[in-house]
DNA sequence: CGTTTCAATATGTATATACATAATCGCCAT
DNA sequence: ATGGCGATTATGTATATACATATTGAAACG
């Protein structure tokens, strides 16, 4: 592999010319060197300056335009973008990790099971347009003796047939559904709530207190996988979205 | 430039090579037909599949790895990836955007203009190390009549200092910054709460409320640029975040 | 003077080739 | 058995080359 010595005498890294031009560039972008509407020199002119192919010049400002950091036009030149509309990715993990995170024991605790012939509300939920089996649970997370949040969360059995059978009464559906189901889209949906009398008495809060609910519904091949609610004591959990421009 | 027929007779696309393999295998493994764990044909066998170079089809591969779609691994082939902790990208729109989304009319109104050496909780929440100038803002964004979102912005003037000229009366600070400020980094934090009396009498709803609350940290280059906190009573406002596995 | 045409140019896509690297398998010696 | 060693293999990176395409600027033309 043709890698690049840095010339730090300390540390001297071994990367890929590559990664050099792209992480030059980057650099230039976000320190503001290059402000936006800057012309990125020609592909011919990073040539010679980093005297290496074109293909791998090319290769990094492509990848550049793809993160959306630069423009490229034919004939007139690559140029710096305008700073896009935030968006921000946001991680969303599993509850049990979130809590572990924070130190203390994690449990889960089953509240409620019910299979049904999903009626109007749940195929509202799932997205669903023909009726059909789901299976509806509502359990409670725990950090330590204290309740986390609470689930409540429909799963289309025509598409996870499977989970019918399972009893769900100390392990989550969120666990138990990753693995079985392939690589899916999501929509979430995020919002504050007032707690009404039922949430109040599993979350052990008051009535009209705030909580955070996060909604998730997802799709697997274009069919409605599940209809997960999050709903979260506000003092107990803050969602954190990072934005960084295109780290490659 | 080297392109593909489809075969479908009706609408025959032209599409790039590079393009059609791409989504081959994005739908095989979106479909569930190569569930997790599943070995894609080596770079050679697809070579011979699409008839074209192993570049090419090096290209498609590396960029679905680098999406996350399949993992690499030398000697042993390419393998779809075990689906990850839920990632979603979550798009924060100019509130004017999001307010003439509703068919509503927009209008900013500013509440408090105070310029002042930063005190503790102002570096805390800009996370500046240094005493330096700041300019602390308070306004209203409205939804026609009713009011849509508090904002309570701090700005650093070190690092903006044209913005200690601006009255920010009518247009929020938000808007102009961009635009001034090159490639932006930002921390996001959402949570819930309830609504103090200064919220409450500002966005005319009753203390103890749920609100949904949105904090921005913004860098630029390294340097802290602004801390921004959007208030939203709860039922005015829902954020929305989509996950789909790597588009491309 | 305006319009059309054409050549120049920067990017877009693809090929064939080359060598580096990491991981694995099987062989061999202990 | 077992531990090490080298050959094999699939991917990783880079090159030189070729031609396609969109766009621009200037020349040619009416």
């Amino acid at each position: 592999m043709s890698l690049v010595e840095t010339d730090d005498a300390e540390a001297s890294e071994t990367i890929s010319l590559h990664q050099r031009i792209l992480s030059d560039i980057r650099e230039k972008i976000l320190s503001g060197a290059w402000p936006p509407g800057h012309r990125i020199p020609f592909e011919h002119e990073l040539t010679d300056e980093y005297n290496c192919s074109r293909m791998t010049v090319n290769k990094a400002l492509s990848q550049l335009a793809k993160a959306g950091l630069i423009e490229r036009r034919r004939r007139s030149g690559s140029f710096v973008r305008q700073p896009q509309s935030q968006a921000a990715v946001l991680e969303l993990h599993d509850i049990r990790i979130e809590v572990e995170a924070l130190g203390l024991p994690y449990r889960y605790e089953r509240l409620e099971r019910v299979k049904r012939r999903g009626n109007a509300e749940d195929r509202t939920l799932l997205g669903l347009s023909a009726p059909g089996p789901v299976l509806s649970l509502e359990g409670l997370h725990f950090a330590g003796e204290r309740p986390f949040a609470l689930e409540q969360r429909l799963i289309n059995l025509s598409a996870v047939a499977e989970a019918g059978d399972e009893e769900f009464v100390e392990i989550a559906a969120g666990p138990w559904l990753i693995g079985r189901v392939p690589w899916s889209e999501a929509e979430h949906r995020i919002r504050a709530m007032a707690a009404d009398e039922n949430t109040a008495d599993a979350l052990d809060i008051d009535p009209g207190a705030p909580c955070l609910v996060v909604e998730r519904r997802t799709w697997s091949a274009e069919h409605p996988v599940t209809h997960v609610r999050f709903i979260y004591p506000a003092e107990s959990h803050t969602l954190v979205a990072r934005f960084t421009p295109s780290q490659g």
